[in-house]
DNA sequence: TAAGTGCTTCTAAAAATGTAGAAATATCTA
DNA sequence: TAGATATTTCTACATTTTTAGAAGCACTTA
């Protein structure tokens, strides 16, 4: 299988899932481009490992980077990647 | 969740699966717009049952329909539906 | 340094998904 | 009608995914 089909995959699965598609579309939505995991747990009733486990899928499909400023963590979209597997998607899943 | 984003994530997990985004990459490439389970078996090396569940999360997620002739069924791509939630898909996974 | 906060990793368990064998159903042909 | 062919359904099993508790690491602040 060609290597990008495999990243397509990779990406489908990561959004084949409520909880990283809404995350996803949350970081599409807001404002300054990015969101802090707090703002993820105040919408999600999720433990922290679970969380945690979602930002990690997200990450290993390229859709999201992060940054750690003091002890929060803030996540990106990478509205690039996003943009050449899934074109539209920001219109569409708005 | 809104009706909308809970038929997204179906077509999402329908594609989060190599098997079924290589099906529905044949389908977009086909000329005559459909092609029987007997293509799929030629390329794909899975058992009838195995064909015949991917078959059906295609269907589940209305990417695709499909038509009985004789013995054999016949697939076909609802190309609006994928417009509307992958909208490029048949542009970017060619 | 000590205590508190936030996140990740490890581990285990529950749930969902993918797969194939066997049986059932449907269709075509002799 | 009988037999062959094609697909689906039923069932069971293996793998993957999701989830949470416990422990650990990193950073901040008193």
């Amino acid at each position: 299988m060609a290597e990008f089909s495999q990243e397509a995959v990779r990406v489908f699965k990561a959004l084949a899932e409520p909880t990283r598609y809404e995350m996803l579309r949350m970081l599409l939505k807001c404002s300054n481009g990015e969101l802090s995991c707090r703002e993820f747990e105040k919408v999600f009733d999720l433990s922290k490992p679970a969380m945690s486990h979602h930002y990690r899928v997200l990450e290993n499909a390229g859709l999201v980077s992060s940054r750690k400023e003091g002890p929060y963590v803030y996540y990106q979209l990478d509205r690039e990647r996003l943009e050449r597997f899934l074109p539209g998607f920001a219109q569409v899943h708005k």
